[in-house]
DNA sequence: AATTGGTTCTGAACCGTTACGGTCAGTCCA
DNA sequence: TGGACTGACCGTAACGGTTCAGAACCAATT
């Protein structure tokens, strides 16, 4: 026996195998199929771990050798801590975890650094398949996580051809709200949307810019509009549209402080997203403008915040989503699974929506 | 961007080399040492494992060979949901995530199923090290983490003897609070806490339960208060404390009717969580009593929501913790790096507690 | 006596990569 | 002209497991 504690060289199977004199495969077979051996031989050999302080076997041989590493890889290309801050994020992320918790697998957050193009990370996370959430579709980490030879998932936001998606329908939902403004009585409106592109661009929006995005979940709900409002007349091309890189409640208020200084007649404030309309609400009262009477607001996604609000918004089912997310692609080896997940939304008809406040501002139909 | 279905793993680092007529070392220096060899071989090497398709060398084989996962494990045996739902929980989430990002480390989160005791998605995690948060002492997951030969680094919740830790010193801030109560003149008070211990026990709490809690920082804070009243006269014994298993705003009310049900004349609920404290108030509303003229209320932690109450509470810097448990963790290479680290808390002082309402609760000095 | 079946254990072949210690030809310099 | 140095590449040995096709043994059946 050996008594050298003087390289505390940590136990392996191997040596484990030596210490009680079996082969590596009865020592493997002790952990992974106590049926193989005889219960008196696995006794032996887990006390015998236990004494050697062999802490079973290491993870990553194993993984190596099964091809699985047990685990989820997440893209998202935000800040990790922006996963953290973002309700509607945080949802698709509590419904992931129980999708993953519930398979036993684990969630394996891919840090990426927004600033750089490193995408090393996405190479060095040793997962057996990728959910992709809410990145542009040009962006390099997508491209490195497809390159890789694992299934992959993608949410809501990029969009790439064949590939598993989990989704709503973003462009009908946001119709669906623009038609309610405009049985309102709205034409006269202004749009306040998250980015739309890698680069930052906190203004207004051209026409173009809009077509172009490449966040595409932005990209549909704009077109979105432009369905609703171009089929009732509305020369979409004049409907002011402001963009913000940050994606929180003061990026909204300002953007709504920018739009409403640019045009101070417009009837109502859509925007792609509840906490842009939160921040489009405290914008409003700082102005002494009464919500609904004199604007309306509406927003997006239908988080706990905006329900507390009262907000008019479209309400997705953001954990579900997750959770979606998290099944199809740990169903992967089931050639027979949905390719594709079209998700349920809901009107949520709030508080902040009403007709414009003037007759002149209202539009009287034929 | 169209893609063609791959569930192909032909190429290897070794195919490569085979293709290219080169060694497996001069592939794998084309990744990792771009300065080993001439730019001309490298760049047919990228080019020959793009034509090939070869994603790159294997993360799970590299990580065996270099011994580094690239990721960093995070136990939290609580309900997922309970992770992503409590604000507090969520700060210290944020904090960690951002510190692994900075080190481009990822976070995997470890699956835990509280019902069942299966141990193995601990054994099955390829990651440098641990974090753990919020298990209670006794947890076998727990105990799996520690069997494991990586680094480990504990926040606020598991009290293990020799493990590196991020904390606060929740007797000391628990009984700042107390004191101002006390100086208040409440010595008629009952408190709310959060679980003590895995099993499920919502009710009154006995001295000796309280006292042996294995939740680590429930059980502090339960003997902040104790000390702070008993230094005052006040037999502990006969302060009612209500225990909720599930930590939620309803926990918090039900807990609050049960105690003011069971002894009326408190005239202060101290409660160790501020979710639990927001239970409180919505259900002193809900009896007609006024905060703080009818019933002092107070809480712990700091989140956003007590602020908007207006709740008196002890703030702690939540995300901070999590970074500083990742930073321990990351720096666990360097012998000099401190062992254990106690952040500082504050005192909030709020506009839940007054004085209590009528003379004769309020207690005369001597 | 031969066959069958079951249990228990073994040997050797992988899994795909990187660390380490070379070799070898060419260059530099005194 | 010879020795030191350099750049470019290679061979081998791990890294720590799992897996599969048997081998050895024994009891029961034909």
């Amino acid at each position: 026996m050996a008594r050298s504690t003087h390289v505390r060289r940590p136990a392996t199977l191997a040596s484990l195998a030596a210490e009680l004199g079996v082969s590596r495969t009865t020592v493997s077979n002790a952990y992974n199929r106590p049926d193989q051996l005889s219960p008196e031989l696995r006794r032996r050999v887990l006390e015998t771990a236990r004494r050697l302080g062999y802490p079973g076997p290491d993870p990553v041989a194993r993984s190596l050798r099964t091809r699985k590493a047990g685990a989820v890889g997440l893209l998202l290309t935000e800040n990790l801590s922006y996963a953290f801050r973002d309700p509607a994020a945080l949802g698709f992320l509590e419904g992931l975890a129980l999708a993953c918790e519930g398979a036993g697998q684990g969630l394996h957050l891919v840090p990426v650094n927004p600033e750089r193009e490193d995408v090393a990370a996405v190479h060095r996370a040793g997962v057996d398949g990728f959910v992709v959430y809410s990145v542009p579709d040009d962006d390099p980490h997508l491209a490195a996580v497809l390159s890789r030879p694992v299934p992959t998932v993608v949410a809501d936001q990029p969009h790439v051809e064949g590939v598993d998606r989990v989704g709503i329908d973003d462009r009908a939902a946001i119709t669906a709200l623009a038609k309610r403004l405009i049985a309102l009585g709205h034409r006269r409106v202004g749009v306040l949307c998250m980015r739309l592109t890698r680069d930052r661009n906190d203004g207004f929006v051209s026409t173009d810019r809009a077509e172009t995005a490449t966040f595409h979940v932005q990209r549909a709900r704009l077109a979105g509009l432009t369905d609703a409002f171009s089929a009732v007349g509305v020369d979409w091309g004049r409907v002011p549209v402001v963009e913000r890189f940050d994606h929180s409640i003061s990026s909204g208020a300002s953007a709504a402080a920018q739009l409403l200084d640019a045009d101070p007649h417009v009837t109502a404030l859509i925007c792609t997203s509840d906490i842009l309309a939160l921040g489009a609400l405290a914008e409003a009262r700082r102005r002494g403008l009464r919500v609904p009477q004199d604007l309306t607001v509406t927003g997006f996604d239908g988080i706990a915040d905006a329900d507390r609000a009262g907000l008019t918004t479209v309400r997705q089912p953001v954990l579900e989503k997750g959770r979606a997310a998290g099944k199809l692609l740990l169903a992967s080896v089931d050639p027979t699974r949905p390719r594709e997940i079209t998700l349920n939304t809901e009107l949520v008809p709030g508080a902040t929506a009403a007709p414009p406040r003037t007759a002149e501002e209202r539009w009287f139909g034929p």
